[in-house]
Formats: structure tokens, sequence, C-alpha cells
DNA sequence: CGACTTTGACCAGCGC
DNA sequence: GCGCTGGTCAAAGTCG
């Protein structure tokens, strides 16, 4: 009798133990479904936020290509029209130029003397008096090959480079003595503007995605340390230079100087730099910021200043126009991090030539860097900000999606972000040129 | 062998 | 005209 009692409670013993476990199997299985759906959630939300980068980086790209459309057209001269430019193969490439671009006429004159490289250079004065208009900043081509914009078979006698050069400088030259009136210091300085770059690095050069050589070495006055004279090499003849030497005063600071135009497209990681450079020149050359009104405008950017160059003890030997985006004094609490300059590049090829892309580095391991600081403009206000604070800040886009908030109020708030980011960019052209060269910094750092 | 660096020479501009 | 200086050339050397 007591053995049948036993048999039965530990029956039901087994019962509940079996039912204890099964409901801790479906607690088990619920939490794990919820997980589930919790990780979709954030999936699905990732991927809007992933969307909606992508669709900001779209229309702000569209609006800037806008921008730059009708320079574009003129910028292309008949030569170059007359050539199969669309390249599919190079969609990727953009040409960012620094200066004045030649117009239709002076490169109809320079095609008249079939050296149509030379009017791609900076030297547009060597050819018309007359002024078209400066067409500053970034000038975007696409897809125009090297090959479609050199043509040796328009030129029967191709000297060589350094007579080409030679013979660009003399008409420069030329040019500067027989020009008179305003327009002589505006051209001069257009087509001689310079834009120094001031790194922390420790590295013989920092790199900036192009492909340089070092044509010349010079111990200069006023500073023991060497400056070293580079030249683009991606085309042959393109005009582009740069001088890098170090900062007397701080031996890790590197001081690059660019000066000129490329005349071929550039790989998307070189762009950055070209960018970041044309934007500064056209600061400097556009003269619609003095240097307290750029950094009143833009309070994270890097120092930008119009100096007469850094390295020279004897500025007067050099009247070309230099500005520096100092790049050493970065607030390290500034959000614009993602332009510091990596002094960590590795060697490219082996030849102490650095061919490695370049790459921007920002402590906050965001996508989407934050560009041009915190306040002002924000991605998440809905509200109506003055468009003058010049200030963006689309990496704190995160917190708008962890809001859940429903989509109507995103909508809105987007439309508000539009509009707001619409009358920013197109109300002031540096800030549209320093968007510009923020945005294909991003590009250039997250492709590589 | 080609691409790149090194380095002395050369050239042009500028001030005296 | 001379000397100084910045910028460039080009031959020689180096490297992969």
């Amino acid at each position: 009798m007591e053995k049948n009692l036993d048999n039965s409670i530990s029956r039901a013993n087994n019962h509940e133990e079996e039912d204890i476990k099964k409901t801790l199997k479906d607690d088990e299985f619920k939490s794990a479904i919820a997980e589930v759906n919790e990780i979709k959630l954030e999936n699905a939300r990732l991927k809007l936020l992933l969307q909606q980068i992508e669709k900001d980086y779209t229309s702000l790209q569209t609006r800037f290509f806008n921008i730059c459309q009708p320079d574009l057209k003129k910028s292309i001269s008949p030569t170059c029209t007359r050539e199969n430019i669309a390249d599919e193969e190079e969609s990727e490439l953009v040409s960012l130029r620094l200066g004045r671009s030649p117009s239709p006429s002076e490169s109809k004159k320079v095609d008249k003397k079939r050296s149509y490289d030379k009017t791609i250079e900076d030297y547009p004065c060597c050819n018309d008096q007359s002024n078209d208009g400066l067409k500053l900043g970034l000038d975007y081509s696409t897809g125009v090959s090297e090959s479609d914009l050199i043509k040796p078979s328009n030129d029967p006698s191709p000297g060589p480079t350094s007579e080409v050069v030679k013979t660009v400088k003399r008409c420069d030259d030329e040019s500067v003595k027989k020009d008179t009136g305003d327009d002589e210091v505006s051209q001069l300085n257009v087509k001689r503007a310079r834009v120094s770059v001031r790194t922390k690095c420790d590295y013989p050069t920092i790199n900036d995605g192009c492909q340089w050589r070092k044509y010349g070495q010079k111990i200069s006055r006023g500073n023991p340390c060497p400056r070293s004279y580079y030249r683009c090499s991606v085309a042959p003849l393109c005009p582009v230079r740069k001088q890098v030497q170090r900062c007397l005063e701080d031996m890790s600071i590197l001081i690059t100087t660019y000066e000129g135009t490329h005349n071929h497209s550039l790989p998307i990681e070189a762009t950055a730099m070209a960018s970041t450079t044309s934007a500064a020149a056209s600061m400097l050359l556009s003269g619609s910021s003095t240097s307290s009104q750029t950094s009143k405008n833009f309070p994270n950017l890097p120092n930008i200043s119009k100096t007469t160059p850094l390295y020279l003890s004897n500025s007067s030997s050099n009247p070309f126009p230099t500005i520096t985006l100092d790049f050493t004094t970065f607030p390290t609490t500034s959000s614009f991090t993602s332009f510091n300059f990596p002094s960590n590049f590795q060697s490219g090829s082996g030849s102490g030539f650095l061919s490695n892309s370049l790459s921007f580095s920002s402590p906050e391991s965001t996508i989407m860097p934050k560009i041009l600081g915190s306040g002002g403009l924000n991605y998440n206000s809905t509200s109506t900000l003055p468009h003058h604070n010049n200030l963006i800040n689309i990496g704190s886009s995160q917190k708008q999606f962890d809001t859940s908030s429903n989509k109507l109020k995103e909508d809105s708030s987007q439309q508000a972000l539009t509009e707001t980011l619409t009358k920013a960019i197109t109300s002031d052209p540096s800030f549209q040129s320093v968007l510009a060269a923020a945005i294909s910094s991003m590009v250039g750092a997250t492709k590589t």
C-alpha cells in the first residue's frame, strides 16, 4: 500500500519535473524568439539607417554636382567634347581642378597651338587676355581619360615634358609682364594659388592617394630641413607639384604645399586631398572668406589662413597666395576628426613612393563620421535653424533611429533637414566646397 | 629593365 | 652687373 503511494508520488513528481522542464524550454524558446525578433528589428533599423545615409549622401552629391554642372560644361573645351568622354570605365574617377578652367575661347586658341595639355594647366593667361571670369574651386569632369586629354596625334611635334613646362613658364612670365589692370593679380593668383597643408606626420610625406615623383631637393634658407619637390606622376604631363618640408618650429609637423591642377582623372582615394585643397583654394581665390570669417563660419575646420608661404623666409620672392590648412591643431573633442590625416600609412611599392590610399581615421567607430563639428545645423533637429551656422552634424543620426519614433515624424524631420541643408548649401559657395571635400573624404575613407 | 631617388648644375627672378 | 635664392633639370645611382 505504501509502495503504491510512493510510486504514485514519485510519478507525480516526475510529471511535475517534466512540466517544469517543458515550461522552461518554452520560456527559453520564447525568449530566443523574442531575441531573434529584437535582432530583426535592430537589423531593420540598421538597414533604415544605412538607406538614410545613402540617400543623404546621394542627394548631397547630386546637389553638389548640379552646382558644379555649369562649370563642368564650360570647363570641357571643344577639343575635349569632340572626344568620347563618356568613358564608363572611369565612372568612379573624378577630376578635381584647382584654379581657373580655360574658357572655350582659350581652348580654341590653344588648340590652334596644338597643345591642349597646356590649357588644362594653370596658365590660361598665356592665351587670352580677355577675362571670361574666373571659374574657381571644384571643377568636376567625368571620365575624361588622360588619353582623351593628352592627344599625341594632335601634336605632331610633342616636345619633352621639360620643354612644355619651360614654354608654359615663359608664356606665363610674358603674360604677367604684358597684363595690366586689376585682372593681372587675380589671374596670377588663380594660376599660382597654393594650398599648404600642415600635418603631424613622422613619415617623409603624407599619403594623399596620388602618385608623386620626386624631382628635386633643396635646403632652403632659414630652415635646415631640406625641402623636397614632387610632381604628380599619374599623368606624364600633369602640372601639379607639391613641396614637402618639415616645420622648423616643430619637426613633427610636415608642411605639404600643393600647386597646380590635375589634368587627369584621379583615383577616388586621391580626391579627398584634391577636393580639400581645391576647396581651400577656392576659398582663397574667391575671396569670399577671410581667415576670421572662415574660422567663424567653420569653427571646427582646421585652422585656415591666407599666408605667405610658410617655408619662405623671404616672402617677397614668392608673390603667390598660399592658403594654409592646419591639421595639427585639431581640437580633439571636435567631431571633425574624420579629416585628420593619418600618419600610420604604409609605404607603397617599396620604392619610397607612397601610393596607398588616404584613409581618414576617427576615434569614433561610426560608419558615418561626423563632419564639421557639433551644434548649429543638426541632423536631428527638426527646427529651422539659421543656415548661417554653417555646421552640419550628420553623424548624430543614430539617436534618431534609436528613439524609434514613428515614421511620419521621421519624414517631416527629414524634409526639414533637407530644406535646411539645401539652404545651407546653396547660400555659401565656400561651404559647398568644404562640404564636397568632406563628402569625398568620407567616401574615400569608407571605400578603402 | 623600368621606375624612382639623389644630387650637383643650371636657370630665372629679385634686391642691392 | 653681381650675388643670393627658389625652382627645375638631368645624369647617375638604387631598387625591386
